[in-house]
RNA sequence: GGUCUCAUCGUCUAAUGGUUAGGACAUUGCCCUUUCAAGGCGAAAAUACGGGUUCAAUUCCCGUUGGGACUACCA
């Protein structure tokens, strides 16, 4: 059975990079009716941020992304685990990576180090000056296995060491990439565990990729380089080497790697633009990968169903925000009046006009006007506080300000006949246009002061609709405060 | 510097030997129209360069150039 993870380090937050790795190992799974697993790598202490964890599962959780197995959250939003090969989190599993380090150092395959880093960033800036490939030089690998161990565990500081295979080359085959292939005495000896008694990166994935039963690795390019380290500590174990895809960057608009010196980078900062998860999910699932055809409004249940490595590209993409903001407007447009309004509930409170039934027809007048559900409180605040504007803006540009007192008054005159069940956008359009007709009004003298009086704006939805919204009374009001304003 | 890797409109991409090189976003023209949106119909816009292979190269090979990643007791 497919096995996919994502294994994040808590640092601080989701990057929308992460995110997109996320998604592709979650749908790979999904497509092949397997399990998606969500491992915390948390082995880098100083960089450890306290509700790192909690912060990455909330955006996860927020675009969809559900892991079946590993660290997941409860529906309070607590932290808990699921799953029978925990712990999943990296820090808690110390001794199941000592178990394996120990097994290693037994059979020859690592060694223990005890160079100063002073020393190492000597030797490395050595190799630098003389142009040479930076690395350990190898001194401790030729120490006495006995003589080492007994220094260890006498209490001197010293790490572990990967004693790497330098001859040959190692050749993988990458899902998206093809054959690859690196020669092995360029292959650094890796430190496997740090001396803070911590694992790297690299053994630790190992060991957990291996005892979780990961199937496919699905990652970020970055690691495509460390990956004969990682296939010599698969062969030393004599364990089976999974499936390995390795998705190309996501950049900045410099075609650099995307940073957040050159805007958000955090799903979290999208979530609080008002960007609809939806939206963010479409459009990131599209820096990468197309289903071949010209479909572009894909739902998660559709990316499932039509998802394929082979169809993920090998070039970086630029996140391009502009491309988000149709996807963004295009979800918000196909959302009802009532999810418009739940959905937008954390803007509408904080605006302090959040208010379901009020809110379901004026949330109609400025859905396909807004980009993100952040601007939909100041969008229809109009609706309920008539906005100060100056008398001249009642005047339509091919107008006249005698025009507009001789025209708002019966236009007052007018509403005021009709009675409330009037007022829905439909009747009110045929009755105004007959009556302008009848009047011998252009209708751009009739309608512009209207929809200025209306929504105190001078760009706004249209007149009719505003008025529907607002009904009878309050509608000849703020005609009638429109009128004063001229006379 | 070394290793790996990538290269189609401004951006995301389709086309894996034969197409007027297609679509989307953005830009732009027109229509609609009381404004702004939305919508409709158009336009402009790309195979980095140089060699091969082939009847035929965006497509295969080599080189050049350019970009990116890695080169830590960070992930």
């Amino acid at each position: 059975m497919v096995k996919t993870r994502f294994a994040p380090s808590p640092t601080g937050y989701l990057h929308v990079g992460g995110l997109r790795t996320a998604l592709y190992s979650y749908l790979f799974a999904k497509k092949h009716g397997g399990k998606f697993l969500l491992r915390i790598e948390d082995t880098d202490r100083e960089r450890y941020v306290a509700d790192g964890v909690a912060n990455i599962l909330k955006s996860l959780y927020w675009a969809g992304i559900v892991p079946d197995e590993g660290v997941t959250q409860e529906t309070n939003g607590k932290t808990s685990e699921e799953g029978k090969n925990g712990p999943y989190t990296q820090s808690e599993r110390l001794d199941i990576y000592k178990e394996y380090s120990l097994k290693l150092l037994e059979t020859g395959h690592a060694y223990y180090c005890f160079c100063t880093s002073e020393r190492l960033e000597k030797l490395r800036a050595d190799q630098q000056a003389r142009k040479m490939p930076t690395g350990y030089d190898g001194l401790c690998a030729k120490l006495d296995p006995a003589e080492s161990k007994q220094k260890a565990e006498s209490g001197e500081k010293h790490v572990m060491r990967l004693k790497m295979d330098k001859h040959g080359e190692t050749v993988f085959n990458d899902l998206i990439r093809g054959e690859v292939r690196f020669k092995n005495e360029l292959v650094d000896d890796q430190v496997l565990i740090k001396s803070d008694g911590f694992p790297t990166y690299h053994f630790a994935v190992v060991v957990d990729d291996h005892l979780m039963g990961i199937t496919h690795i699905i990652r970020g390019e970055e690691w495509i380089s460390s990956v004969p380290k990682h296939v010599q500590l698969y062969k030393y174990f004599g364990w089976e080497i999974p499936e390995m895809a390795h998705l190309p960057l996501l950049l900045n608009p410099d075609k650099s790697k995307l940073s957040k010196r050159q805007g958000d980078v955090a799903v979290e900062d999208y979530m609080k633009k008002g960007y609809l998860p939806e939206a963010l999910v479409n459009f990131v699932a599209f820096l990468g990968w197309n289903p071949g055809t010209e479909k572009e409004m894909y739902s998660l249940e559709e990316l499932i169903a039509d998802f394929d490595l082979s169809h993920v590209g090998k070039t970086g993409g630029v996140f391009n925000l502009e491309k988000l903001d149709w996807y963004n407007k295009q979800y918000i447009k196909n959302l009802s009046n009532a999810q418009l309004v739940e959905t937008a509930k954390p803007w509408l409170k904080e605006a302090g006009i959040y208010n379901p039934e009020a809110l379901e027809k004026a949330v109609d007048l400025e859905r396909e006007r807004i980009t993100t559900l952040a601007e939909l409180p100041g969008a229809i605040q109009f609706v309920f506080d008539l906005p100060g504007y100056a008398p001249e803006l009642l005047v339509w540009k091919k107008s006249s300000i005698e025009e507009v007192r001789n025209v708002l008054p019966q236009l007052v005159e007018f509403y005021t006949n009709l009675d409330d069940a009037d007022f829905t956008k439909e009747k009110l359009e045929e009755q105004t246009k007959s009556w302008i007709t009848e009047k011998g009004f252009s209708v751009g003298s009739v309608l512009w002061p209207m929809r200025v009086a209306l929504s105190g704006q001078e760009n706004s939805p249209g007149p009719f609709e505003i008025a529907a919204v607002l009904g009878k009374a309050e509608t000849t009001n703020r005609l009638s405060v429109g009128l004063k304003k001229i006379i």
